[in-house]
RNA sequence: GGGGCCGUAGCUCAAUUGGUUAGAGUACCGGACUGUCGAUCCGGUGGUUGCGGGUUCGAAUCCCGUCGGCCUCGCCA
């Protein structure tokens, strides 16, 4: 008779003293076997965790001849009874306390041996773990990552679900948009010569929905953008996407607040406080140099353009001259090598920049001076200098001339490699802050034109709508983005809500009346039609479940995610297609890249 | 598209810098062993050194090309 293995008592892990002398039936994949010759144990394993089985060749004969057999990764089913392990209990384990005494056993599935061991600690090549992910998956780790990253999408809907949101399904087959990411097309069989675009994310949609009157919606939905890969990145990717009707910039935050304890409750079982700070984006240009800043640590940006201005230092001079900034963060202390100095300024013309000024302070014959790097050029400001930016001995200053965003960019940079280096970030903190009152439009030196910050559809400030037309880049939006630990997590606004500002924003961005039309015609309509005030924000629901559990690559909290190259090992895709497939498509494909 | 790192046994790595038969751990196979839990002990199988070409008496090692992986810049409203 084989054992009902579909009748399974316990899990794994779950069996302790207390369950002594119970008669149980488990099953599992073989985690582990040592064979004595005569007592053979297995160390069984599912989701839940690992019991150890006893097989004993005297009392169970059959059962141990089978045990024997059994090498890593078999799938089997047990059917024992339960006993206390006595002296030979195993801390390590939860479930070591006790042990089963194996009865009976059926090989349900025989394993060859695996690419990699099903462990945690496993350095195994990622695409490797990736072609045989299901493999990869079994791993305790990985099981722990995707029930976490359940849990934080269960929050999620029942937080939503509480405050009246209802959760709707927008279209994947839609239709492209300009500007943006590149699109991911669907070729159209029945109309030829014509294109689906997967969602770069429902945007639009949503917004229809608070037209239609459903007031509140929230989605945890898929989407697709068709640009290089990172370890942040991968092209199809998970957003918590929500809007709400009749509300404000702080309404949206309040309830995004409130998700948020919810998401940390449910992963961490952390309480974070709220209301969350918030910084304006020009603030977090000046302080930090990004707009999503890490304030885990100090080494602020600070300003120091007015005294660089009387220094005798031609790459001062010649940033000042062309309009620019110099600024300066200061490193404390004096673990600061010149290694280390040498090996910032390389990675700083690695990212593009042309080198990294620096200097100390040390505690020369006369008091304190600076010495090395380019100590000659501003000992003349020496005083100005210390107190401004309040240095003491043995203190390291990064300086950076030139453009202000070339600034920001290289010293965002120093920054935070820097923390890195001198192990400033404390473990364990989770900053949370909102960043506020984005500009409208950036403008593009190379295209030549304004674009969005966000996207076409974020309102701008009340106040700053005079300036639309003479002076776009002056007007503010109603955008938020939410920030965590440096990490930009979400990003929202308030949307336009009236077609005649909605015109006039596509003419700023250069969308011809004709090309709005064409593209947003169903929007504009829409618009006319009573729209009620709205706004929402998305969620990188994949980004939260990276922080949350801890993973350092996106890859680790997506099932099935692609490599660098957008390919994924397990399944080949992308393939090519069958000649009768591009037929029916009426598609052809070039003969080669430059045809 | 650019820059960097990497590719050797199923897996993780080594190979004295161009030199004899490419090694180790682990996994796997066989044997021994009744309390292990990283079991232990003995023995064994296992290699197109990613692929292609070149230099050389001789290439895992040097050169060229190519494929693949990772990080990164550009890109990502």
């Amino acid at each position: 008779m084989t054992i009902a293995y579909n009748r399974r008592t316990h899990r794994c892990g779950q069996l302790r003293l207390s369950n002594v002398g119970e008669s149980v039936i488990l099953a599992g994949w073989v985690q582990k076997y040592r064979d004595h010759g005569g007592m053979v144990f297995i160390d069984l394993r599912d989701y839940t965790g690992v019991t150890q089985i006893r097989f004993n060749p005297e009392t169970d004969p059959k059962a141990h001849t089978i045990a024997r057999s059994l090498r890593t990764e078999d799938v089997i089913a047990v059917a024992g009874e339960v006993a206390p392990r006595g002296e030979n209990v195993n801390p390590k384990l939860p479930t070591g306390e006790i042990e089963v005494l194996g009865h009976q056993c059926d090989l349900l599935s025989k394993a060859d041996t695996t690419p990699f061991e099903v462990a945690d600690h496993i350095e195994a090549n990622e695409d490797l773990r990736l072609k045989y992910r299901y493999v990869d998956l079994r791993r305790p780790v990985m099981q722990k990552v995707f029930r976490t990253r359940h849990r934080i999408g269960k929050a999620i809907r029942d937080y939503f679900d509480e405050n009246g949101f209802v959760e709707i399904e927008t279209p994947f087959l839609t239709k492209s948009t300009p500007e943006g990411a590149r699109d991911y097309l669907v070729p159209s069989r029945v109309k030829r010569g014509t294109f689906y675009a997967l969602p770069q994310s429902p945007q639009i949609f949503k917004q229809l929905f608070m037209i239609a009157g459903f007031d509140r919606y929230a989605q945890i939905v898929r989407c697709f953008r068709d640009e290089d890969l990172r370890a942040d990145r991968q092209p199809e990717f998970t957003q918590l996407d929500m809007e709400m009707s009749f509300v404000q910039m702080e309404d949206v935050m309040t309830v995004v607040e409130g998700c948020v304890q919810r998401i940390f409750k449910a992963a961490l079982d952390i309480d974070v406080p709220v209301p969350f700070p918030r910084i304006s984006e020009g603030e977090a240009m000046e302080r930090f140099g990004i707009d999503r800043p890490d304030t885990r640590f100090g080494l602020e940006l600070q300003d120091v353009t007015d005294i660089a201005r009387r220094c005798d230092f031609r790459v001062f001079s010649e940033a000042l001259a062309a309009g620019g900034v110099v600024k300066c963060i200061v490193a404390r202390g004096g673990e600061l090598t010149r290694k280390i100095t040498d090996g910032l300024t390389e990675e700083i013309k690695g990212i593009g920049g042309a080198g990294l000024p620096v200097t100390k302070v040390i505690q020369g014959a006369g008091g304190p001076e600076f010495s090395t790097g380019i100590a000659k050029f501003i000992q003349p400001v020496f005083a100005e200098l210390c107190a401004k930016v309040g240095t003491q001995v043995g203190d390291t200053i990064f300086f950076m001339p030139g453009r202000f965003a070339h600034v920001c960019k290289y010293l965002h940079y120093v920054r935070t490699r820097l923390a890195q280096i001198m192990e400033l970030i404390p473990p364990n903190r989770w900053n949370l802050l909102w960043v506020v009152d984005f500009p409208l439009f950036v403008w593009d030196e190379e295209a030549n034109r304004w674009f969005s910050t966000h996207h076409p559809f974020t309102a701008p400030k009340d106040e700053d709508l005079q300036y639309l037309e003479s002076d776009p880049g002056r007007v503010r939006s109603k955008a938020y983005d939410l920030v965590l630990n440096g990490t930009e997590m979400a990003g929202g606004s308030i949307r336009i809500h009236r077609r005649d500002v909605q015109a006039r924003v596509f003419r700023v961005l250069g969308i011809s009346d004709e090309e709005a039309h064409l593209r947003f015609e169903f929007l504009m309509d829409a618009l006319r039609f009573g729209a009620p005030p709205h706004g929402g924000i998305a969620f990188g629901f994949d980004r939260w479940t990276m922080l949350l559990t801890g993973q350092e690559s996106l890859r680790d909290v997506v099932a099935f995610p692609k490599t660098q190259r957008a390919v994924c090992p397990l399944t080949g895709a992308p393939a090519p297609v069958g000649q009768d497939q591009l037929d029916e498509l009426q598609l052809l494909i070039k003969a080669n890249a430059d045809g």
